[in-house]
DNA sequence: CGTGAGCTTGACTAGGTTCAAACGGGGTGG
DNA sequence: CCACCCCGTTTGAACCTAGTCAAGCTCACG
């Protein structure tokens, strides 16, 4: 039992790190599987609250979709993530899988009903959701005082930093989400990300390679953009 | 014991109502009432996260500044609302009183020794954490998505329903913050904040008087802009 | 009654959006 | 196998929303 756990780029996950080896099976065995083609969604805004996530592997989108049709992407999600806290009967949020995606699917009730036995596993759910607040304003910042520049370079220093932690690569990796995805996150149009792009490469910061494959150059001088740029020096 | 929560704006907050008229005392008992002038902090980005805090009177904004300045207000804190949820080891935004502000403060570690007696607490500050991880998701979409119009808009709205619950007023309020604030609110500048007001004030939609006497004339209208204001019918 | 902090208004500017066209690369069908 | 097409991206130009700078106003307060 927990076979597939041990190969899972989500093995030490704030979830599934509350157990060791032995006793992984018993939040194993309660998982649904599930797999979601590139495109589709893992939850949608409407459904009922019951279920809770973590990715396997692939990258997802947390996302709110207005009815004129404006979307603002809420949170990439990468392997490991933990995906459908909500409060409320709805998840005010929908999830649209980037790649194609595998998580792992509990149904709240039995996690709850884990806690008994592993206590500290309730302090971890409540941790993640600490954290994921402690993300979501730090967007908040970007998003309400960054400009377009500054937001694009905030940006690949995030990525990087995410993938890094499952691919070990060492200065380069591959977006997994489009420029409109970019756009929908950092608030603004994709021209607008394309045009910083193209700016960062003039600037000999970043490469890139089929539009995709993206290498940072002199991550201390992006750090410094992301911190501040334009006029004022 | 517990005399002063009888009367207490934050008597019904997510925190306290947990407690009966008669076990309030077990709360009350272990938490530092604080009282701290306009303009100065509750609590500071760089502080040890061992305190929380709830809100009795006044007004409150959790806040950010960067070092060059620039502010972003992360969310507007009304008597009920808590204070000081947080990962790692300090808290990353600071907390300024907009108003003279009294709050119960509380050694987290007391709060947590209560568990063993008072399961439900536990689940409470869970809950509590994540409805602002729902409002800050809400203002993710407000800053990433919206115009300047519809931001005000908004925000007249928001502040409608939270001054609402305490002051039991009918249709006019008093913001308790400036315009400055309303801007780094909202990630616009005084200007246009000032600008926007006058447009709907224009419009028939709202009435001020003296700058900080608001009255919304029409919620219903005001909600469609909030929705969608400009070229695109 | 004078002062100043906060607010409003105006004129100009700039950063980002919009609209439009062209590019490029991967996949499909002839 | 290659031409074609399509989707996502890039780039350019015009436009417009919000920012900047500056002046004048209001009102609370000493």
């Amino acid at each position: 039992m927990g076979l597939d756990c041990q190969n899972c780029k989500a093995r030490n996950s704030q979830l599934c790190s509350v157990f060791n080896d032995e006793n992984i099976g018993d939040l194993f065995s309660i998982a649904h599987p599930v797999k979601v083609v590139k495109g589709s969604y893992l939850l949608h805004e409407e459904d009922s609250t019951k279920y809770v996530y973590n990715l396997s592997s692939g990258v997802s989108a947390v996302e709110r979709l207005a009815s004129d049709g404006r979307r603002q992407i809420m949170a990439f999600v990468y392997p490991g993530d933990f995906i459908g806290i909500s409060s409320g009967p709805a998840y005010s949020i929908s999830d649209r899988a980037l790649t194609g995606v595998t998580a792992c699917k509990w149904h709240m009730r039995d996690i709850e009903a884990l806690y008994v036995k592993y206590p500290e596993l309730e302090h971890r759910v409540h941790e993640i959701a600490t954290r994921v607040l402690a993300a979501t304003m730090d967007q908040i910042f970007v998003l309400g005082r960054k400009n377009a520049i500054e937001k694009i370079a905030y940006f690949l220093l995030y990525i990087d930093k995410r993938q890094v932690k499952y691919d070990g690569h060492i200065d380069d990796f591959t977006l997994p989400m489009t420029r409109s995805d970019i756009a929908d996150y950092l608030g603004i149009t994709v021209e607008t990300v394309s045009r910083a792009f193209s700016l960062l490469k003039k600037k000999g910061l970043i490469e890139l390679s089929q539009n995709w494959v993206v290498r940072l150059m002199d991550k201390e001088t992006l750090a410094e953009v992301a911190d501040h740029f334009g006029p004022n020096p």
